[in-house]
DNA sequence: ACGATATGAATGAATG
DNA sequence: CATTCATTCATATCGT
């Protein structure tokens, strides 16, 4: 996130079941919510940045989370909303950020509100370190079998760059002026390439 | 919500680089967070109380921001968040305070909340009255243009109620793959009583 | 110096 | 896909 600014994160804080299955009756649904690890983070913004991946079908979305199980617990849901979130704030966040009316300091005082880091979050917490090492096994390319990435899913390109996503193969209107705003949104054409594109958002929800 | 009653400084809180520009390397991330000056905050109160703004729309958000530049250093979504963290908070100790429950025991003191705040409030939309400011320079109102905003705001019921549930002894078996659908920690029974979400119906439920 | 509180920022989860 | 809500973290600021 931002440059210096730790995030918090709890790595696992959640059990598989939360405290249900200690027969009490303490009534804390343990978390609510869904805490990503730093892997699924990583992971998740990898398909995201370096595979184009923006709108997931549910074939993925199974395949994304059944892989991701294995450094957390997730859902596939968790995974749909992961993929919604990330591309709505994208979007919003140039949607009203593109002011900036005209200077006349000659230096722009705007520094993006954030400039989109690619990977590597600082999930940090003291008990749990990085297995992974962070850059040593880290699995870069998921071999979720075929993500439906028509061909695209070998695409591995650097993860260091802060606004151009290689919209590679599609119009790459890379044109940006200054930039800053940072983190080229739509790369997402051949996203619909392999989506078969249903009625309309999917429906993985089954909150009842 | 705040006591007002700080120091009136912060003309200019914090620059570009911020307190790092030792040696001129990079080191501070520039400031860390956003401070509003008392203008800007003034403004946003008057937005939010006078002119019933609650949630500022992208185009809104920029001129917000635009204005309020003047006043300071201040990006999009600054002007974003601030609304969000007023209203949720706002709504928070409602929240609190409506709620009539004995409170079994008496436990759970729950530090009063502070009626503060409010003192020019009553939203009413119509017209704009800056008096309260109580400033020296006010510079009125800001034209803004056309804050489509309905002028709710004298009704906000609450809806969710998201005590814990105990869910017990659902505990053991559904630790395992299967999709979120059943994982569901809370299958509140009154879940009906009020809203009945069901328009997404699972799609994978096999696992994988 | 701390601890408490206020509040900016971030993000998961929903809803429209 | 946009917008909103709830929660939680992080930090600025103030009080003692």
């Amino acid at each position: 996130m931002e440059p210096q600014q730790q995030q918090q994160q709890q790595q696992q804080p959640n059990n598989e079941d939360g405290g249900s299955g200690k027969g009490g009756f303490l009534c804390r649904p343990s978390s609510t919510r869904w805490t990503p690890t730093t892997d699924q983070i990583r992971i998740l913004k990898d398909l995201y940045y370096n595979n184009g991946v923006r709108s997931p079908s549910a074939e993925q979305i199974q395949r994304i989370s059944a892989r991701l199980r294995q450094y957390g617990k997730i859902e596939g849901k968790n995974v749909f909303y992961w993929f919604q979130n990330h591309k709505a704030r994208e979007r919003q966040k140039k949607r009203f950020n593109v002011s900036d009316v005209p200077m006349q300091k000659g230096l722009t005082p705007t520094a993006a509100w954030k400039p989109e880091e690619s990977l590597h979050t600082n999930y940090s917490l003291p008990n749990i370190s990085p297995g992974v090492a962070a850059s040593s096994s880290s699995p870069g390319v998921i071999p979720l079998g075929q993500m439906g990435n028509c061909g695209y899913g070998s695409l591995t390109m650097e993860k260091s760059f802060r606004d151009c996503s290689i919209s590679s193969g599609v119009g790459g209107s890379i044109s940006h002026n200054f930039g800053w705003v940072g983190v080229d949104p739509y790369s997402s054409s051949y996203t619909d390439l392999f989506d078969k594109r249903r009625s309309m958002e999917e429906k993985y929800l089954g909150r009842e």
